[in-house]
DNA sequence: AATTTCATGTAATTCGTTACATGATTCC
DNA sequence: GGAATCATGTAACGAATTACATGAAATT
């Protein structure tokens, strides 16, 4: 039963697809790391893993399961480590290659975005234009309705919607950078296959660097 | 019993504040005018106009209420006219005067922001500056946490980091530009008294305008 | 020894949406 | 007269938070 927030649970597998963890490091990592955006409290975190272990996609494991000597010895113990299973790694790359209208709304497409290093270049460029796409259709009905209601409005509120709009219209250009730099080159890398180690490299930058060119 | 959420409550009263209304109408005024960043529903809306009736702070009017014979003639038959109480502009009023800590939060500063018009320069002052430091505390956070795992993150999961701050850097240089404004020179229009027609004109421009100066 | 941080969970509550149900009014 | 839009509502559900309850490990 029920979706589970899909973000959430989304970003609960990206991240333990690199590694396993207990909810407590789980929660830290979502809300600094992964999430300047999102703050998930353990409410919400706990009953998700819960969940997730029921539909057999994580397996729990005492630190004594792995390794009964080497636990104790271990940094800090941890109770219960969570880690991803081959089920739950199939179901992370079918998430990942998903790229429907829900994945371009403003946190999803965060979350997305987040595990773009996981993810297969055409999937990236698919979801980057949907993302334009749909930033651009906002900014439309921005436009509308702010020529419609221009007169009627005080200072303040113009200055919000002008803010608004100019911080919409930013990330579209963030976007045609990154979307410009995709087309350029970065190699494929399927999400399949070879260890999540052996992150791509050949473009040293950060995503929407150029080079010196 | 309960809070209906601050927000719509608060967003519901300071548009009545300016003309009666129903329902529907409040709605797109809600996601156009005011909610560039923020959608209600139905579902939503109505209950909590029932519940600002319950609370003696709006009244509902059928349009025949006010003037049965001048009702058929206008444009549309509005069914339920919502219009604010004295009690309701009062509380409104006190809403308008309070700036504590949830006042700048996301959401609820947009909401603040967006009756500016009406709210007293001190009160406006404390809600910028507030949201200004709320943003820098953000900003801290993020620059250490950016330290601590900098070698760890791939390119993407960076370049999420990076534009995040980068927007809320902008953000603050907004801020920045409204309160010397603000400390320039606009005048104090108290929220009380006069109609709320004389919105003040004595400085033509955006708030963010400094003139020709 | 006491405090802080780590760690896990549950119950009640809040906030809001979706889908449904209904009907009037305007436009073509 | 049929479609689109205006207009009002409700019931079921969803997502996530807060406050609570508990306890172990590390730090001072």
């Amino acid at each position: 039963m029920s979706k589970r927030s899909g973000i959430l649970e989304f970003a609960v597998l990206g991240l333990l697809r690199e590694s396993p963890m207990h909810g407590y490091e789980l929660r830290k990592r979502l809300n600094t790391s992964l999430g300047v955006f999102r703050a998930f409290s353990y409410g919400t975190l706990y009953p998700c893993l819960k969940t997730l272990v029921t539909q057999g996609w994580l397996i729990e494991e005492t630190a004594a399961d792995t390794d009964p000597s080497a636990a104790p010895l271990a940094g800090r113990r941890a109770k219960i480590v969570y880690r991803l299973t081959a089920a739950g790694k199939e179901h992370f790359e079918e998430l990942l290659a998903h790229s429907g209208p829900d994945a371009w709304e403003d946190e999803h497409f965060a979350a997305r975005f987040a595990f773009f290093g996981q993810t297969s270049k055409d999937v990236r460029m698919r979801v980057l234009e949907g993302r334009r796409s749909r930033l651009e259709e906002r900014l439309e009905k921005m436009r509308a309705s702010l020529a419609r209601t221009r007169e009627r409005l005080d200072d303040y509120t113009l200055e919000l919607q002008r803010h608004g709009m100019e911080s919409v219209e930013r990330e579209v250009r963030w976007l045609n950078e990154l979307i410009e730099t995709e087309r350029a080159g970065r190699s494929e890398r399927p999400a399949t296959g070879r260890d999540h180690n052996d992150n791509n490299q050949e473009n040293g930058g950060r995503p929407g660097d150029r080079g010196t060119a």
